[in-house]
DNA sequence: TTCATTAATCTCGAATTCGAGATAATTATA
DNA sequence: TATAATTATCTCGAATTCGAGATTAATGAA
């Protein structure tokens, strides 16, 4: 009895585990889409937007921002700062540092394509109402610094 | 007043598609975790699975059920037969057909350590209780239909 | 001050995935 | 039947990410 509600419990857990990679899927499906549109990958357009909404940032910092390896930021910063987006400059008051600088042309990027992207979300999302969404939020929070915090 | 509701919404959306994001990230990295500790990487214990609960597949049908292009399923199939927990069969129908069948190792790491994923993944998603989960279940289906039908 | 530790960035090679195109077999059509 | 279109699998090269280790700089301790 114990034993068979825990089985139970497995596989509803197994089941939202599917159903959550399923819709996480989908989700990221239509909202690549949106990005490659504007000629950018999902870790460049983070990458600019990071810079664009916080400022100018240590290339190390943005590796914890989006989660990337310090090997991996160096490429996606070569990367941007080949098309323009991007430059880098060194710190004057610690010179291991370098900060990526997004230049006039990535703003200018940036003010077109992120309108564009925020109604793309919009879209992408509007199979749920306001209400539902803010729920949905509160319940993936939940979840999230759970499994964060294991 | 149209305008100021409609910047809220794609607020709300662009913060839950963050949230999801985010949650995703923490609960994939545990998941994956688990799944490394058995020597296998996710793609290969999603086909394993597959071949364990659905019986023999043709090569290219996996790709459609674990959404891989039919170039990567050659490279994760021969790395699972090079592992012996599956082989090659050709198809006595179909000369262009090859199926994947999970062999008697592959059976046998699968009863060994589907168990223990149950597991991890109940205590993974152990932050909800059980109606919290039939509830996100229902909401996380009705966004990811949508998404998908886009 | 000198030496060890820590920190930031980069290089390199491996792993994984993709898309385009090749090959071979089957099916549909004229 | 002969030809065209479709299907299944594979090969190859490019893109992306990672981890380990190298380099250079800053910081802390003796």
């Amino acid at each position: 009895m114990e034993q068979s509600s825990n089985i139970e419990e497995q596989d509803l857990s197994l089941k939202l585990f599917v159903v959550l990679s399923r819709a996480m899927e989908s989700i990221t499906k239509r909202v690549e889409e949106d990005i490659r549109r504007y000629g950018l990958n999902p870790t460049e357009f983070a990458v600019l937007e990071l810079l664009y909404h916080k400022g100018d940032q240590p290339i190390q910092k943005i590796g914890t921002k989006v989660l990337l390896a310090s090997s991996s930021i160096t490429y996606v910063v070569d990367k941007l700062e080949k098309k323009s987006f991007i430059e880098r400059k060194p710190c004057p008051r610690d010179r291991r540092v370098t900060y990526a600088v997004i230049t006039n042309e990535g703003t200018e990027l940036m003010n077109e394509i992120f309108p564009k992207h925020k109604e793309a979300i919009q879209d992408i999302f509007a199979g749920l109402n306001n209400s539902e969404k803010d729920e949905l939020i509160k319940q993936l929070k939940k979840l999230g610094l759970y499994a964060e915090e294991l």
